[in-house]
DNA sequence: CCCGTTAATATTGTCGACAATTATTGTCGA
DNA sequence: TCGACAATAATTGTCGACAATATTAACGGG
């Protein structure tokens, strides 16, 4: 189930019913950053942020607090706060956390997931693979595809860790670099089979290729759009 | 200069100048936790730590957010903060985490490491060598020079993402784990063989067989772990 | 005697103001 | 014209008080 919620077509996802007025604001940021509408490098403004979000400082360095704990912004002592730069470079080291991390992720769903998880992760394998089909609109659906399928499998690996630093440290960090290089999902039907070859290895309970055909998955992405964007560098 | 200072023998290497108070005071609080005088589960007050320390509470609630980054307290909205339960199962939550990370970190270090990191870091072990065939008091200095190997190893990967995940989020967690269960380095010789054989591949800027050792090494810290506290547990 | 409801207490979240530090601008001299 | 220094302005860090929420205690009914 995506987030987003029925209120506003894109705008901002306030899913995870926000309760506290900081953490209302750290998701509206948060989605401003993801989005580009704060472009990344540009300093952010605490007396400025407070008045556009009608909030007082200290409210609002309260979601800054979490908005680096996403590492979406850096903050200097005495000297303030900037949104991160989306570098070449920082993206292709997230990509190799990601291939460590969902790796060992991987391997330990095929010890840990229940028969229901793999079975319900199965038939959302079988609607993308549906819905791929039949829509034109595959990019979309496609991007949210892969990370429901990542998301899951690594919840599946029942190691908060894991889950902690995935899904609530990188999560939004990737999907701004997603945005900010416009990734549309250039390999979608290899990576759908890619998605269900390492399911099968999942439900076979073997840990090991699990493991291995989600490292080679996630760098095969990283490879991607290495020649991608070293391709465009040269135009 | 540690802050913390003459106080004791061990204190804490945290050796980056705190330039805001808030800063003094998180690094106060991450010791008391690490070294187990505020005890692990138990509940923390703000207006009492706040008193405890002679600051306010906003200023408290600044260095509670640094440790709530690296995962030594938990908050929750409306409720308060705690400290992190240590768990035999968290434990091992962490080192499967390390064995991903610091596996990848080594393997991008036997490619970025300068000739002149990997030849500081075989002094580094020489010396640990040296020390621990003269001294007696072996189970400290194995202790620090395993985390200063670990250390450089990941600081050699160039990778900013492992480096700050691994030396600022789970570094303290780690050391906390180690305080309270009382790990005196039980398998000290094996463990240096090991680190030499893990210098040796990045020096051959062999990658994949440095990732495997250095996975292999947190792995058998790991197994020996969870026999000792099993071992433990049928007492 | 136990349990649900309600009042009292304590804790957390939010606010505006002041102090300390940094960035900027204007001025002077070479 | 350029660079260094000083005064100004702006920003961040810290503080104490108030409002909102959760926890605890008292109370009454069953």
């Amino acid at each position: 189930m995506t987030q987003a919620g029925a209120k506003s077509p894109i705008s901002n996802p306030t899913s995870t019913q926000a309760v506290t007025t900081a953490d209302r604001v750290f998701e509206q940021i948060q989605y401003a950053i993801v989005e580009g509408h704060i472009p990344p490098g540009s300093k952010i403004s605490e007396p400025e942020l407070a008045r556009q979000y009608q909030i007082s400082r200290s409210t609002l360095r309260e979601a800054l607090n979490r908005l680096e704990k996403c590492h979406l912004i850096h903050r200097k002592a005495n000297v303030g706060s900037r949104v991160v730069e989306c570098t070449v470079q920082g993206l292709l080291e997230i990509y190799l956390v990601r291939e460590a991390l969902e790796g060992m992720a991987c391997r330990l769903a095929a010890i840990s997931m229940t028969d229901q998880e793999i079975a319900d992760l199965q038939a959302v394998l079988d609607t993308h693979g549906n819905s791929q089909s039949v829509q034109q609109g595959v990019a979309y659906y496609q991007e949210e595809g892969d990370l429901d399928f990542h998301y899951r499998v690594i919840k599946g690996s029942h190691n908060q860790q894991l889950i902690n630093i995935l899904c609530s440290e990188l999560y939004h960090l990737v999907r701004m670099y997603r945005c900010q290089f416009g990734m549309n999902s250039p390999r979608a039907s290899r990576a759908f089979h890619e998605h269900q070859a390492i399911l099968s290895a999942i439900a076979d309970r073997d840990g090991e290729l699990a493991e291995m055909l989600m490292r080679r998955h996630i760098a095969a992405s990283r490879k991607n759009i290495e020649n991608k964007l070293q391709q465009e560098g040269r135009d």
